[in-house]
DNA sequence: ATAATACTGAAGTTCAGGCTTTAGTATTCC
DNA sequence: GGAATACTAAAGCCTGAACTTCAGTATTAT
């Protein structure tokens, strides 16, 4: 049955990274992959909620990770980042031309011109 | 008593950005700036309830609104999506020079380039 | 002045999501 | 083999946050 064959949405992105933890794990995980139970350390929680965390981040492509052996060992995928920064790239083009807009009627409007 | 003398949190921005709703109401105002009932019609919920979103939005910087007579026009901060792309860029910038390094690595053990 | 509009505040409801604990499974060590 | 390690799945608890409704204020229109 093969569920979840799409890759991660933007909602997915977001969702991970509006969690102050989820967050933290990323910029852990930033500087240097890590086995679960070192990046679950200087949490003040359980292991298994920060396994939960790294599921959400895996599912929104902001986590990759490998298990082997027994321990999985979680790195940063920076397509979930690659899909944040485009979305926020899409909206600051959309007002910047808003601006440029007004800024070019200004500038048509002014001095002498016609 | 003036709370809230500091601007806002990388926290405040990305738990606004998390939820859909508030993406919408930013993809909208990144168009044009809109009046409270303009922004809320399309959307399936009550005035009240995009009214909290837009609050929210607000203290996290991503949106800025101002009342002239009765009605409240909001429009795009851009303060807060500068929050939010500097965030994903420093970590973008972490795992970028780590990769570099490995690349430094590979680059001196192979052949005889130095 | 009265009515209509455009929000705004407050209180209550509901539910997703973050956490815990417990009980597993798979792997490595002795 | 048995004991220790490293997770993982499942169940339940609990809080925060999203939404509603309703009542209230300020502004504009007639």
């Amino acid at each position: 049955m093969q569920a979840r064959a799409t890759g991660p949405t933007i909602d997915d992105v977001f969702h991970a990274l509006g969690d102050p933890t989820r967050r933290a794990i990323v910029e852990r995980l930033s500087q240097r992959p890590e086995s679960m139970s070192d990046l679950a350390a200087p949490f003040d929680m359980s292991l298994a909620a920060v396994g939960q965390h790294v599921q959400v981040l895996e599912r929104s492509g902001l986590v990759r990770t490998e298990k082997i052996g027994r321990t999985r060992t979680c790195e940063i995928n920076p397509l979930g980042m690659a899909l944040a920064r485009q979305w926020l790239e899409a909206r600051r083009r959309l007002w910047e031309t808003r601006f440029d807009r007004l800024a070019d009627f200004l500038g048509e409007n002014e001095d002498g011109a016609d």
